[in-house]
Formats: C-alpha cells, structure tokens, sequence
DNA sequence: GCTATTCATTAACAAATGATAAAAAGCAAT
DNA sequence: ATTGCTTTTTATCATTTGTTAATGAATAGC
C-alpha cells in the first residue's frame, strides 16, 4: 500500500475502525489529487460528486454573506475529512466554497461509488454516520461557542483546538471564523499576552 | 389513511416528495406519541432509537453550557422533523435535550427500521439525505448569522422564520437561541418597534 | 537591496451588549 | 379580586466590540 492510502487508513481508523477488507474496498476507489496554495477546491454552485480526505495542508470552507463579506465556516486541518458530500451539496451542486488555504494533498472518492459501499458494508455506513456525527459536533460546539461565549474565550478554545492556524492563516480569515473583526483579534492576542 | 399519517405524509413530501409505494414503507413503522409542555421528549446521554416528526407544537434543543447554562440549539415547528437520530446520538446515546415548550403531537419511527429502509429504497435514502442537507443548511445560517450580523439583525431574521415564536416561547430562550441576554432581547423588541 | 502591496497593530472614539437592580406586567391558584 | 410567582421591561453603568484612520511589519516581485 502506498504512502497517500496509508493516510486514508489512519484518518478512517481515527474515526471510526474498518475491518481491512473494508478499507481496501475504499482504497480501490481513492484516486489523488494537490492544490496549490489559493486555488479552489470546491466551487459554490458548481457540480461537484466527491468526497474528500485532506492528506497535507489546510482547506477552509466559507460564503459570501449578503454585505459581501466573505465568512469562514471551517477549517480543515491535515488527516480530517472535508465535510461529507451529502450535506454540503443538493443534486450535487455545492452551496459552500471550499479553498486551499496552504498546499494541500488530498485524496478523494467518487461520492456515488462511495454511496454505493455505505449501501452493501455496515462498516462503511458506521463510517460514514461516525463522519456526520463528527460535523454536527463541531457545528454545535461552534454555534454554542458563538451564541455563549464572549470572543477572548471563543479565541481560546480556537487556539486550543487549531494551534498551528494561527501562525499560518491571515488573521482576517481567523477573525471572521470567530465572528469579529480582525483589528478585535489583534486587540485580543495583545490582552491574551499578559 | 388516518389524519396523522396525513400529516407526515405532508411533512415528507414537502421536503423531498416520494412515491405512495415508498410512503407506505414508512407508514407502517410509524408511531404516535403525545407530550406535554414542558416534558423530556429526549433526556441527553441516555439511550435513544427513534427518528421524529413534530405533527403539532413546538420542542427545542439545547445544551448545558460550561457555566451551567441552558443553551437553545434548535426550535422545531409544528410540521417539522428532528435532527436524524444518525447525528443526534452515538451509539444510540443522545448528546442533546429535546423538550416540549408547547403541548407536543409527534410521530415516530424506529431508527434501525427507518435505516433499513433508507438501505433498500433509493427515493427514501433521497428524502433522508434531503433531511439531513436541511439540517446542515439550517445550522450554517445560524453559524452564519451569529458569526456576521447584529443581534437586531439576528432578531429580525428570527422573526421571518419563526413568526409565532415569540408570543409562544420564554424570551430568555429566545435570547439564548439567539446568543443575546434577555436583557438585551427586550431592549431589541423596544427597538424594533418604532 | 528597494518598492509596492498586503497584513497586523495601535489609538481614539462610537456603538452595541452585558450586569445589576428595581419596577411593571402577566399569570395561575385560590 | 387578591396573593404570590414568574416574566418582561426599564434604567444606570461597565465592558466589549466595531469603526475609522494612521502606523508599523512582513512579503513578493523586481
């Protein structure tokens, strides 16, 4: 097994173990794909039929609210899993965009044939609900972080949960990921210093 | 068919119409329940295997924050569907409340009945995945609107979507649903108001 | 290395929201 | 109707967050 589906295993196994007869069902499917820095992954309104693992790098999803502004709905870090296509697609037409924030590698499944060995492999399918699980947990820990707490707090737990990010995304994106703007972040880290 | 079956019936093709054949399939694991306001319909880390349809009234969702707070997540509206059982629960452990805040007429499914379906019927697998889209879609409004608009802002667009709510629901659930104090919520409803 | 450009910080002030306390309004039981 | 209880409103003041503008730091392209 090459390098690239080793990963896969990991980030699968880390979530939610398969049997190797399950996985290597998946890996005949995986095919490999890397993004430079900036590009667009996901395109809001376009087709899209896939399912995405994050092998290397960062990728957030954000949209455009009615002001215009860009707002930064997630990132996602390397060994995680883009949010699965059944939610963030209708007819699979994307609602949300999906952007490289670093070089990534990715590897990716045709969302159908995926579909189709959730249909046929409990295993799979537990994988697969493990995954839907996992967004919803983070959307509400998101939301009650919003809706309950003040920003020095939110940006705490942001640190705790996305060390790294903070030293390799602009800060305007961190900001609007927290719901404030970018000069109250700055003002924050100078508070959170003392 | 009996006027509650009806009801989900409307509920169901609303949301992703499917075929009479198809609906049967579900009719015949319904069941029907009744709550009064104020009572548990889901109690949080305990076990649960169903899947909802609210046929009249209202219950919400929330959470204890780490202040011992109730946080309101979710109001769900007469003729609505609760969050699937799939991301709702792990293990078929529930990690949310669900309360009646109205007298409650729900229907019911048996959450491994409901799978079982959704495995072998391809326009129900549709309407499942149709319900859990809505769910996403719902939450990153909400994510959306918490992380980018006013609380005025939120508080107008809660009273588009949720018109009766208002005269029907506690404020201070409300302004937690909205991340505001009632304070605030109060000082907002005078506001609005000239 | 220099310049242009973007990104991050700081300051000063304005606006929004929270905290506390008290008053008013609504509601339920008698 | 009266009492007691809960919910909502109002007022005052403190704190947080936003806005605008200016400055400083970092970075890419030349």
């Amino acid at each position: 097994m090459n390098k690239l589906s080793e990963k896969v295993k990991e980030i699968i196994n880390q979530i939610h173990p398969i049997s190797e007869n399950s996985f290597i069902q998946i890996e005949n499917i995986l095919k490999f794909e890397t993004y430079k820095k900036g590009d667009t992954v996901i395109q809001k309104n376009r087709n899209n039929n896939k399912e995405y693992f994050v092998l290397n790098g960062v990728c957030k999803s954000y949209l455009i609210n009615s002001e215009g502004d860009e707002v930064i709905i997630s990132f996602f870090l390397e060994k995680s899993i883009l949010s699965p296509h059944s939610i963030r697609t209708s007819n699979n037409i994307s609602y949300l965009y999906f952007q490289a924030s670093t070089d990534l590698e990715i590897a990716t499944m045709n969302a159908s044939s995926f579909e189709n060995l959730m249909i046929t492999n409990s295993e799979i399918r537990g994988f697969a609900n493990a995954v839907l699980q996992n967004e919803l947990i983070l959307k509400i820990e998101k939301e009650i972080g919003l809706a309950s707490l003040s920003a020095k707090e939110r940006l705490m737990k942001f640190r705790e949960r996305y060390k790294i990010l903070e030293n390799i995304i602009p800060h305007t994106e961190i900001a609007s990921y927290l719901g404030i703007t970018n000069i109250s972040l700055s003002r924050l880290r100078r508070d959170l210093i003392k």
